[in-house]
DNA sequence: TTGTATGCGTTATCAT
DNA sequence: ATGATAACGCATACAA
């Protein structure tokens, strides 16, 4: 079966192709009731179905959205087992083809660029996640197309963010543990990188810290990666050689998770012995052994969110939008988090 | 900053598009070697990347690939947070890219077909993860690029698949647990569809237990949806209702995660009380607390295999590759199963 | 070895 | 209201 062109459509209508691509657009006022008509029959009988190919080039649009999520450290692979883009993904795709839209999903090879890419697939917009090198955003800015960046912290007006207050997520983990009665909390995190998502959190942390007049201790940030396994050589630290440590926050859900694991090993209870707190409330937080606590943000929330933002800005260019939006964050009491104290505002949750 | 056409490199060159066409190809038989080399230069200089969209039209190739994977049931949403596809895709993804191919990342509407995104966008080829209607697999057929299935039992020397031998899974999860001396052995399941994943590990489960001359008790198949959430709710069911059943074969890890938390929730204990084997081995399966004994496939190597199969199947059309492909399988030992015996081959693991 | 010309499927301009 | 036709960016058959 070979496939239908607008030429065959003109034919079989016996119309010319200008009348047929009237009808297919819409130009209702350029083409007379029965050719619509005619046209249309046509179009279904023939299977008729329009190239973006062609369309692409002579309209210079692709109906294409590029989403970006960074890669193991070995490059060949996307960090897609993290839940988290998953999710956010999951959003980004529903919106985008509600609206017409398909989403070509890739990483991007060291150092190289996006430039590629975009201009290749004629890319009318793209959704970023993740933190590339500063040359990474200059190239971007070059071809002119909406970009969209998922919890950056890249302060650029050529850009618009999609995000949560970081820090005061961090300072909300922290005291909620303070309200529970801890005094000395642990942080558990990945590479505090300037002007990161996760630098944030950390100063959030240092401000529930400092508010409530505890001494800042930096032998209880446990610095790393962003990993479970992280996570678990931490919990096993802190269990083994720091039992004055009673509560820890873990920047992200994942390193939790690993925490968890990390502080049972060594024989440890979670919540009775230590208590933690996650970061993000993934899709595993409510399954996990306990539930865990976190600080939740609505992540296919961010996701649809990004997807509206790259549609406005490429069908109303003119708009003016906020350069960046804020999700909001609220702790989710389940089970990892236990009140030390009579007076503490936070029980043992459901 | 305008995009530079291959009109703009001739110019600058001094040649025809013809020539740069060349060089940009690699007809060398076409071309001297000095413009070859003026040419790149000025491809440098420019900063010129060819336009796919013209490309395609020209040479009836779109270097896309189209990967479609299950919706929530309001088709509204992904499944990307069943970390099974997340993993799936990862694998797809590196190696399109590492083979200059790119992902187009889709789910499809209720009764829809995919014909359309695969026309629109002169798809080259397609992975298809999921069940559909069998008028779905038909449409495809008709517009005849490779397409591989991935867990399909589809019987169309059409489509290629991969996929495991997931009676054998059943039965290799099941007689784990016979082995280690459980006789009231309990199946947690998805839907069981004819000829479907679900289905065949039914079967596998079933063989098991005839061949230990256990009687088969349709009361011990707990079947619903492969969720986290009917796992907790036949966890409950069993803990409660079925002292008798002390090991529980889910037939995918994230309803083995529920299980394990429904079984406990009712206060007793994985693997004391009850053993839970699980199959897939997600990545969460070893961050589990107690880490999941599973049956083990190799998920990122199946995206990565389906890619190659595409990749081979467009490159080289008259290439004669099996019709399917089986990945192996294996039990892997953590902790949530039990040895009630002694004579029995399996220990707690590690 | 190089260049010219044509066509891929579509939209848009301009006549009619 | 309708229809030729030029363009979009590229690859290629053919001519030079």
């Amino acid at each position: 079966m070979k496939k239908a062109t607008i030429k065959d459509v003109a034919k079989a209508a016996g119309v010319s192709t200008a009348a047929v691509s009237y009808v297919l657009n819409g130009k209702h006022d350029k083409v007379s009731k029965e050719t619509i008509e005619r046209v249309n029959q046509v179009i279904g009988d023939l299977n008729y179905i329009p190239d973006f190919s062609a369309r692409s080039l002579v309209k210079n649009q692709s109906k294409l959205i590029g989403v970006v999520i960074p890669q193991t450290e070995n490059y060949r692979q996307l960090i897609l087992e993290n839940p988290f883009y998953s999710e956010i993904i999951s959003g980004i795709e529903g919106k985008l083809r509600e609206n017409g839209y398909h989403l070509i999903l890739s990483g991007v090879n060291r150092g190289e660029s996006y430039l590629d890419l975009s201009i290749q697939r004629n890319l009318d917009g793209a959704i970023l996640m993740g933190i590339y090198p500063e040359q990474f955003y200059e190239d971007l800015k070059r071809i002119k197309i909406p970009i969209v960046l998922i919890d950056s912290y890249i302060n650029d007006s050529y850009f618009r963010r999609i995000g949560i207050d970081d820090e005061y997520g961090g300072y909300l983990a922290t005291r909620h543990l303070i309200q529970a009665g801890h005094t000395n909390i642990g942080l558990i995190t990945g590479a505090i990188r300037k002007e990161g998502v996760v630098e944030k959190r950390f100063l959030g942390y240092k401000r529930a810290i400092r508010e409530a007049n505890f001494f800042y201790n930096p032998d209880y940030v446990f610095e790393d990666s962003m990993s479970f396994e992280h996570g678990l050589a931490a919990g096993r630290e802190i269990a083994g050689k720091h039992p004055e440590i009673t509560a820890v926050f873990a920047s992200a859900d994942l390193v939790a998770f690993g925490a968890i694991k990390g502080i049972m090993e060594l024989g440890k209870k979670v919540p009775d012995d230590i208590s933690v707190i996650g970061f993000d409330d993934i899709y595993m937080a409510k399954m996990f052994v306990p539930p865990l606590t976190t600080v939740k943000q609505d992540i296919t929330e961010k996701g649809i969110m990004a997807a509206e933002q790259v549609i406005r800005l490429i069908e109303n260019a003119e708009v003016e939008l906020a350069e960046e939006m804020l999700l909001p964050l609220r702790i989710v009491e389940r089970q990892t988090v236990k009140a030390l104290t009579e007076t503490g505002a936070v029980g043992r949750g459901s």
